[in-house]
This record gives structure tokens, C-alpha cells and sequence, in this order.
RNA sequence: CGCGGGGUGGAGCAGCCUGGUAGCUCAUUAGGCUCAUAACCUAAAGGUCGAGAGUUCAAAUCUCUCCCCCGCAACCA
């Protein structure tokens, strides 16, 4: 394990109001972040996420509700954030690519690809739907309509500025296959050396026009164009954390060798990321990422979420029904990491019943009850000299713990769901080992040493257990912590009341 | 002949790379127990592993053919 850890998000396109999806992924990460400042030093982990601003999505969005630009933006940063504050994300820093560190970090980047002739300018056609204000190659087109509002379209020819991506493809294969943690899961690694053995790339356009677009960082090699998107956001990640020196050397304290660098990301924007990103990093001689991260999608009730459908799943909504932990623990827990999964309130329910009432929440309960009745409240003291071979085998599921939740999330694939289900085992064997203890008889029969190393042995699961969720579930944590207190138990209300079947 | 993912007990999945008694969670049923949130524990029922052919002593697992489902336009994790 590298020293240091730098993880981040996708900056998200304020467009538009966040998702589960933009939850999704920032939970992810905010649940790695949280477990490596456990594993590391606190301030050896940054944990980066922040919004993405310019384009013409976001003109145009701002157009219609009336408002600048910057208004517009503005605007919409305050729900992000609000989001994360009330999902407990922790991140360390929030980069917004109107902040003056990107604009000049992408600006610099330009200069220098473009001094190392890089990039180059040429001529470009092809088919612009004015009311859209989108490009369509000819490709894409079946007639010579616009295939969004069907309207005629116009050829247009300007002139724009390209990146040589094309020049670097076979650097690019070879890099993948060489480094089999560069791409995870494996099959989405898979699923990019084929698209690169299938196609070409084509050089990146990475300018529009400021006649056309205005609301972008301005190259700074030509008055007249704007910085693509896509080329202005990947920079966040060097930009948030370091910056080009007089001679052209990126430098920062978060990009170095001793660092783990990982970018947590959705599949819909793999292809940037994985081809893209590396190349952009490879032309300005920086290092690459160790690891991007790509996760599947949320399906709403087994269809694909989208605006149009009107089935996008509102985080807060859910938030404020099932609470914090409840959602970040059915989001981690329900599908294996990677894969697309299927969201539905009965899902979260079901989860909810099974993993945090009755098994989790139920011997936190039952267990609180025991010390309060049979030791007025008060939790006894560690005993050593009563072992049974279920005590033993308990002691050392716990003490291997940590270790099994390391391996999942990094040695192979963020595997949060396994990573929960190791900390199950536990609740699991105690409670089983509550039926074959009987507590009750040994009360009764006055087998007091017995009774206490039974106890003792629950309140170590619990108290083990809590810990090791805490940056998956951090609330529950701390108020496990809280009930079963030091020395004394504070008893209090069942941690998740069962959701009875009320429709 | 476009590309990719998938089809395993009622539901959701693992196993497939590196063939060898088909496993997990939930739901169902029966029993046990009472510390506990009708919770917990034990047990049972339930599958010709999409179809067919081939390789093999042996195939969910390898090969081939076919059938069906979902993505591959936009918003977008």
C-alpha cells in the first residue's frame, strides 16, 4: 500500500439537479476515502470531488432560466454541496472549473501541448442544427434532418483546434495490457482494448468557436475559441491538487509516486477517462492514474433512468424517507460493484428489514437488553479465562476483520457489497451463539463467569462491528458507540425499527 | 452475419477463466427458543444451470449452431 491516497469523483455538469447516480459514485468514494484514512495517516488522504461548468448545456440551461451563466452556476453548486453535506460526504476539497486554479492549469496545458505541437488547427465540417445548437457528423445521420427536432439542418465549416490522440493509440493498448489494475472491473478493461483494437482514433477536437460559444475557458492560443469540455474537465483532477512550473513540470504534492491516485467513475464516461485522460497525462509527461474506477448504472425499476421518462430518483427524497445511512448501506450493499442495479423502494425496505433490523439492529437491541437486565447496565469487564470454541472462533472472525475488509475494497475491485457481507459474519455468528449460550438458563442456573464471558463476547462483536462501518455507515457507527457506551450501557430506542408492510 | 452484456430453484445473484457431488441472500413451510424489533436459531421443500449438437471417463463450466432479453440517440453516475 502506497503512503498516500488520492481519490476522486467525476466533476458533475451542473445542467441539472443531482441523482442517485451522482450519489452513487460519490458515496463510493466517500466510503474509500473513509476507510484509507482509517488505514493511513487522515492527512494522507485527499479525497476530491466538484462540479464541471462550462459548455453549452449549461448556457442554454441558464438561458432558459433566465439567469447569466455564472448565476446559473452558481446556483446549482449550492444543491451539490447541499447534497453531499446531508449524505456525510467527506471531501477534503470541492474544485469548480470557473475557479481561477483550473482556468489557468487548463490554460497552461493548451500552451504547452500546443508548443510541443501536439495540437495543431484545421478546418472542420459538418452539420450544425441551429435551434439545438449541436453538431452532427455524418454518421450519425440518416437524412439530412437533425435527429433530435427532425428540422433541416446547415453544413457548416470552421475552423478548430484538434488534439493528436490518434498518434498515441498503440502506446495507449500497450499500457492498458501492461498495467491490468489501470482499468477496473477487468471486464470494462476488456471492453476498451476492444474498442481500441476495433477503432481508430480520430483526433480529439478540442475547441469550439466563441461566436458559437462563449461560456468557456478561453484558449489562449486564439481569441476566437473556447475550450472543449471534455478537455477542460479531465484537467480538474491535476488542477485541484498541483500545477505547471517555469520550465512546463507539472508539480504537486498529490501526484507523486508515493500516492495512490483513483478516479471513481460511472461507465457511461469510461471512454473518456480510459483513452482520453491517459493520453492528455502521457502528451504533458505526468504519470498516469493507478487505477479509474468505473461502476455500473442505477436501473429505476428495471428501466433505464431518464429525464424524459420522469423516473429520476431524487437522493434527497430518499434521504429524508429512509435516512442516510439506510441509503448509503442499500446503494454499497445490494449489488456487487460494477454492475448495473436494479433501485426500488421495496428493495431498500427488503435490505433494510433483513441486514439492519433483524440482524444488525436485533442483537445490538437484544444485547443491550442482557447487560441492562442482567448487569443493571453496566457492560463487564473483559474475561479471559472462560473460552468455549464458539468464543474462540468469534475472537477470531473479529480479529480477522480488517483485514478481509482491506481485500476487498483494495485488493481487487472496490468490492463494497463483500465488504459488507464480511462484517455480517460476525452479527451472524453472534447470534447464533446466543441460542446455543442460552443466557437465560445460565442467569437462572447463577453461572455467573459463564454469563459474563457470553456478554463481554457480544458487546467485542458489537463494538468491532461498529468500527469497521464506519465509513460505509459513519452515523450508525458513531450512535452504536453511543448505546453501548464505555462502561455503561445508554440503552435507548432500537437503532432500526423494522419498516412493517403498510401499502 | 454490427458491437457488448445477460439467460442458474418463486425473486435477486455467485460458480464458468483453471471441467469432477449445483451454492448464497431474500421469500415459503415446519419445528425450537424467549434476551430481542412477529425478531433470533434449526431443518425442509424447491433447479433437465435458455435449446440442440460436439469434445471428454466426466460439462452450468470448453467448442459450434440456434432462440430470447437488455444496452449501444439524448439528458447522464
Amino acid at each position: 500500500m502506497k503512503q498516500k491516497f488520492y481519490i476522486t469523483t467525476p466533476i458533475y455538469y451542473v445542467n441539472a439537479s443531482p441523482h442517485i447516480g451522482h450519489s452513487y459514485t460519490t458515496i463510493a468514494a466517500d466510503t474509500m476515502a473513509r476507510f484509507m484514512r482509517g488505514a493511513l495517516k487522515k492527512e494522507n488522504v485527499l479525497f476530491l470531488t466538484g462540479t464541471d461548468e462550462h459548455g453549452q448545456k449549461i448556457q442554454k440551461a441558464a438561458d432558459e432560466a433566465g439567469l447569466s451563466a455564472q448565476e446559473f452556476v452558481d446556483k446549482v453548486v449550492v444543491q451539490f454541496k447541499g447534497l453531499w453535506e446531508k449524505l456525510n460526504i467527506s471531501y477534503d476539497d470541492f474544485i469548480r472549473t470557473t475557479q481561477q486554479r483550473h482556468i489557468a492549469t487548463v490554460q497552461r496545458a493548451l500552451q504547452l501541448l500546443y508548443d510541443k505541437k501536439e495540437i495543431y488547427s484545421a478546418k472542420y465540417e459538418g452539420w450544425y442544427c441551429t435551434p439545438c445548437e449541436i453538431f452532427w457528423t455524418q454518421t450519425q445521420l440518416s437524412d439530412s434532418l437533425c435527429p433530435d427536432c427532425k428540422r433541416p439542418l446547415e453544413k457548416i465549416r470552421e475552423v478548430n483546434y484538434f488534439f493528436k490522440i490518434s498518434a498515441y493509440q498503440s502506446w495507449l493498448i500497450d499500457y492498458i495490457k501492461n498495467n491490468p489494475r489501470f482499468i477496473q472491473p477487468a471486464s470494462r478493461q476488456e471492453e476498451v482494448l476492444s474498442f481500441l483494437h476495433i477503432n481508430t482514433l480520430s483526433d480529439l477536437c478540442i475547441s469550439r468557436p466563441t461566436q458559437r460559444l462563449s461560456w468557456g475557458i478561453p484558449v489562449p492560443f486564439s481569441k476566437e475559441h473556447v475550450t472543449y469540455v471534455w478537455f477542460d474537465a479531465l484537467i480538474n483532477y491535476i488542477s485541484a491538487v498541483g500545477g505547471f512550473d517555469a520550465k512546463g513540470d507539472y508539480v504537486s504534492g498529490w501526484w507523486g509516486d508515493d500516492t495512490q491516485i483513483v478516479h471513481m467513475i460511472g461507465k457511461d464516461i469510461l471512454r473518456q477517462h480510459a483513452v482520453y485522460w491517459p493520453i492528455i497525462l502521457k502528451a504533458l509527461g505526468i504519470r498516469m492514474p493507478d487505477t479509474i474506477c468505473a461502476h455500473g448504472w442505477w436501473l429505476i425499476d428495471a428501466a433505464k433512468m431518464s429525464k424524459s421518462v420522469g423516473n429520476v430518483v431524487n437522493p434527497l427524497e430518499m434521504v429524508d424517507k429512509y435516512g442516510i445511512d439506510v441509503y448509503r448501506y442499500f446503494l454499497l450493499k445490494d449489488v456487487p460493484f460494477g454492475l448495473d442495479g436494479n433501485f426500488s423502494e421495496e428493495a431498500i425496505v427488503r435490505r433494510f428489514n433483513s441486514d439492519l433490523a433483524n440482524d444488525l439492529g436485533n442483537l445490538l437491541y437484544r444485547t443491550l437488553t442482557m447487560v441492562e437486565k442482567y448487569y443493571q447496565g453496566a457492560v463487564p469487564s473483559p474475561r479471559n479465562e472462560i473460552y468455549d470454541e464458539r468464543i474462540t472462533r468469534i475472537v477470531a472472525c473479529l480479529a480477522g476483520l480488517h483485514r478481509q475488509i482491506e481485500d476487498a475494497l483494495t485488493a481487487t475491485t472496490f468490492n463494497f457489497s463483500l465488504a459488507l457481507e464480511k462484517i455480517w459474519e460476525p452479527v451472524s455468528m453472534a447470534n447464533k451463539y446466543v441460542e446455543d449460550a442460552k443466557p437465560w438458563n445460565l442467569a437462572k442456573e447463577g453461572k455467573k463467569e459463564e454469563l459474563e464471558a457470553f456478554i463481554r463476547i457480544l458487546v467485542d462483536v458489537i463494538r468491532q462491528v461498529g468500527h469497521s462501518l464506519s465509513p460505509f455507515m459513519p452515523q450508525t457507527a458513531s450512535q452504536i458507540e453511543a448505546q453501548i457506551g464505555k462502561n455503561k450501557i445508554n440503552k435507548g430506542q432500537p437503532l432500526f425499527p423494522r419498516i412493517e408492510n403498510t401499502r
